[in-house]
DNA sequence: CGGCGGTGTTTAATATATTGGACATTGCAC
DNA sequence: GTGCAATGTCCAATATATTAAACACCGCCG
């Protein structure tokens, strides 16, 4: 084990952006439980371990296995010009992230109203996210990393990441985005 | 997790060929304790499940992320026939293992009195074993397999896998065999 | 047959993890 | 500034894991 147990908990927890007693609730535990194994003053038992690391959720195997350094994720973000238009018929469309490794996703349509976002909580789900902002501004975080992007930008990143969209301004704002719906499906092009 | 622990640590100990007691001794606990984990009585804590995996050896990774069907482990056994002959000068040698993945072992000698072995103990270190048997005869146990191994006839497996030779007959037995000292140097050949 | 050394299991006593609730601190709204 | 809702920490009570020692069982040898 090359790394501590309490410090692997507290990385993951805070790579999620959940406090102690956010995820106790979400894992059925008690937020001492979490702040004792964290300072390290415990061991926990399996079963309560697995009962944390469901609420995040991660498997006890890579919890254990995860790497420490995170590998320089490439950035989420894309420039304008960093944008082939492969527009199709009705709606226009463009291809971003290209050169992403191993992407197999395509874009939808999405406006929001001025001052809306996808909830306080945080999104976490199975596939890739893939997205462009067509009209007004929209706030994109993902894990730590956290931008505005204006019309012409995009982003790509992993769904289990947690992120949110916000529209800050007083304007409507319309981005093109997608989530694949089996992300195991071989990609179509 | 797509095992018990109780199931896996008990996969685990009967690979090595272990008792509940002689694991416990190894690792500092005691037999109560890995009866009833195995038993599934009890959830153990992180630091006690180390303590007991320490005396495998195996990592708390390895623990959780080993496949449960074993790869059906190809045999370590080799036929005379399948050993061609890449003799040297003063001492003739043979090229054993043939085919295996992965190899890069030479070979060293060693003799057997009668009766001989190498301990009531199974033997159990990094890096892979070879070897053949050039006379008289050697039973050699590897994990759960044994078999009693004449002139001609050889073996190669992973040296993690705890095995023994024992000279049952009344002649000396001599045969050729080798550990590689570091497993990760890349092959010569 | 009886005894010996091995196996895995069980139980009461002890050590440890976990809880429930309090505490101190911080940041934000009013 | 006060109030409020967060945050992480700490502590006594409780639940659980771990120990130490016994138990029953088995194969073997005298």
């Amino acid at each position: 084990m090359s790394l501590e147990v309490s410090t692997r908990l507290k990385l993951v927890r805070e790579k999620h952006a959940l406090s102690q007693r956010e995820l106790a609730k979400r894992a059925g535990v008690t937020n001492s439980t979490i702040s004792l194994i964290e300072q390290n003053r415990v061991s926990p038992s399996i079963s309560s371990l697995k009962k944390v690391l469901d609420g995040v959720p991660m498997s006890l195997a890579e919890f254990f296995t995860f790497d420490i350094e995170e590998p320089a994720r490439p950035s989420p973000f894309f420039e304008r010009e960093q944008m082939p238009d492969i527009g199709g018929e009705g709606v226009q469309l463009f291809l971003v992230g290209h050169g992403v490794q191993n992407r197999h996703i395509t874009m939808l349509r999405e406006i929001y109203e001025a001052g809306a976002d996808t909830g306080a909580e945080m999104l976490s789900h199975a596939g890739q996210e893939v997205g462009m902002v067509v009209r007004g501004e929209i706030e994109l975080t993902v894990a730590e990393q956290s931008r505005v992007l204006k019309p012409g930008e995009g982003y790509y990143f992993d769904s289990t990441l947690p992120h949110r969209f916000r529209n800050l301004s007083q304007q409507e704002a319309e981005i093109v985005s997608a989530s694949l719906v089996s992300p195991n499906a071989a990609p179509s092009f």
